[in-house]
DNA sequence: ATACGAGATAGGATTAAGTCGCAAACAGGA
DNA sequence: TCCTGTTTGCGACTTAATCCTATCTCGTAT
């Protein structure tokens, strides 16, 4: 196993920088549950990752994994699946379509794009079962948040 | 307002068969819901579903909303955002990535793809917001999955 | 038309995910 | 080493979502 070598090293060093820029103390435990994460390859949820770091730090409370699992995401050092701190939502639509989720206020746009509906996939994609339904999904910020949160002078 | 017509009424058309052919009634409830999924445009939960059917069904409880969502869910005649019936997951890998979820089993398997990493986005994307990650979502029956659900005379 | 039975509903009770508040402990700069 | 602001642990709490079950209803068969 070598990638806990040098790959993992880097991204440590990245976890010290960033926190201290945002004058976030570095604690034993925060340190594991990122470590843990950076583990794992099977996409945990808050409560696995909480069994497992137990292991280690038989002491920490679900409660500080879930904090920590939300700082780390807030300041980008770890992704979250799905639509983060939202509840399920449905559609309608069954037409072919794709998503602009805002990052900072959650709302889903659709898009329709007949180039995008017939992406070329990847030869080794087939070897992960056989696909379904194809979806972009795009993350950024709205042109609504835009507005609404820099524009410097007004509010 | 025309869309309320052709486009909704195959949809009902569909509702109709599809719910006689899987033995499940079509009662005003269910009717209501799945109407209300139909024309909102905003990707509503399931308790803002609630409070829109309530308006029009006084009676009904948040249980035959989220019970009857799920069950056009599963018939196909609705799509849910994000993974759905599962918890909020996390992920340490930071480079561009994609992901395929098994529709049956829920598992996230990652794959990597140049190809897919520099897409072209439509223009009217622009006028959505500003993108920060594009990723590829692939929804299907895992491999695992399929050989487990089908293969007779085994199990 | 009518009756009947499988399936559905309402709504209160329950479970479980996730968060809050606070006292005690700790990180890390001076 | 000291000191201050942050973090932790934990129990209480909130809230999404599901379960339970008596009652009701759709829709088929009569």
């Amino acid at each position: 196993m070598k990638s806990d070598s040098r790959d993992t090293q880097l991204r440590l060093c990245r976890l010290e920088e960033t926190l201290r820029r945002a004058g976030v103390k570095l604690t034993p435990q925060r340190l594991e549950i990122f470590r843990e994460v950076l583990r794992a390859s099977d996409h945990p949820d808050a409560e696995t990752v909480y069994h497992r770091v137990r292991q280690r730090v038989p002491t920490v409370s679900l409660d500080t994994v879930y904090r920590n699992l939300w700082l780390l995401h807030d300041l980008g050092l770890i992704l979250a699946l799905g639509s983060p701190r939202e509840r399920v939502r449905f559609d309608g639509d069954l037409r072919p379509h794709h998503h602009f989720i805002c990052t900072s206020c959650g709302a889903v746009y659709d898009f329709y794009s007949a180039e995008l509906d017939r992406l070329h996939l990847p030869a080794d994609v087939s070897a992960l079962g056989s696909p379904d339904r194809v979806q972009v999904e795009i993350r950024g910020l709205c042109t609504r948040c835009a507005q609404t949160d820099v524009e410097p002078g007004r509010q």
